[in-house]
DNA sequence: GTCTATAGAAGGATAGAC
DNA sequence: GTCTATCCTTCTATAGAC
């Protein structure tokens, strides 16, 4: 059994990830965490506390998952391949997760964002710099690194948005698939 | 001067894009629609259903624009280009109703949601039947018909949520270099 | 068709007992 | 650290005058 923070903020994903934060109400969050309404904040000095607290765990998940996977390469198209499959992995398996921390952002409070908007840059960059790296070796292809990166992150972050499970795409094969499409993208027409 | 229901739609726009959808008040619809709170009720029967409306049109309107392009365009791959480019343009043009449109969707009522997951059917056959197409003739070479269709309207979609006017990708480049995109995803490795 | 006023319900957060 | 009880605010939607 987990401590009651933890229980606290695993209800909560699920209340934000199912109704979004500004629907979800601190009584469901308490009911889904065995509490009393009361009983959150003890442990949480307001809602929005505890969704910057998932919201910036999930954010340093998604960076480090991505650090490793780019390190663990041997080259920069299999960086690339790792990078995006295991990106868009990511946000199926965590589907949940994926959702507020994508979808949620703007509920954040002013200084909270800030913070958030630190991570994000930094899962950004990775990626920007795996493209630019196979650039330079000829690997890959790449006219605006940029908006590619930006484009390549959109299709592994909207997985968040559709993926049900149980469904037909099951996380290996959206793993497999969207990396190869990250390879046809930026490696261009050969 | 619009009519003062279509003054109230353009107003609800704005609000749900800036704070959501639960997060907006009948009062902030009203006030920037120069109407009291009551104003509203006489026009809508309710917030769900200026939002049901709202995102009807909006559905509408991009799956037009999306059937026109693929109609106009001489070859499937221009076809590919039009569509995916366009799409993508419109999500930076009308970001604010892409997000409803894409991010508003679950707090729809159950009947209102049945009737928008019709034109979103629509839309994503469009571009399956674009890809189809070019893997008949030739011209395009894809693995995946229904997931690189899914991934190609990710990146389009994903758009409404990064745009931001006056930054450095503006809606025409945007258009170029995505459609640029997805010709290359789907050309394969030639 | 627009207003003022308000009903009626629900939510975030706190007080104080245990 | 958890509870019950509740304060106080805010919200959607309606009533009824004009």
């Amino acid at each position: 059994m987990p401590d009651t923070a933890t229980r606290i903020m695993l209800a909560a994903a699920d209340a934000f990830a199912e109704h979004g934060f500004p629907a979800t109400t601190t009584r469901d969050i308490a009911s889904r965490a065995g509490l009393s309404p009361a009983g959150v904040y003890v442990h949480f000095a307001s809602k929005e506390v505890l969704l910057f607290e998932i919201s910036r765990r999930g954010h340093a998940r998604a960076r480090d998952l991505l650090v490793a996977a780019a390190e663990e390469a041997p080259s920069p198209t299999a960086a690339l391949r790792a990078l995006v499959g295991g990106f868009s992995r990511w946000h199926a398996e965590h589907f949940q997760l994926g959702r507020i921390v994508q979808f949620e952002f703007r509920h954040l409070s002013g200084e909270h964002r800030a913070e958030v908007i630190g991570l994000r840059k930094d899962i950004d960059r990775v990626l920007a710099d795996v493209l630019r790296d196979g650039v330079r070796t000829g690997e890959l292809d790449v006219e605006d690194v940029q908006t590619t990166a930006l484009a390549l992150m959109s299709m592994a972050i909207d997985v968040a948005r559709w993926y049900v499970p149980g469904g037909r795409r099951t996380p290996e094969s959206i793993e497999r698939t969207y990396g190869d499409l990250a390879v046809r993208l930026a490696r261009g027409a050969g």
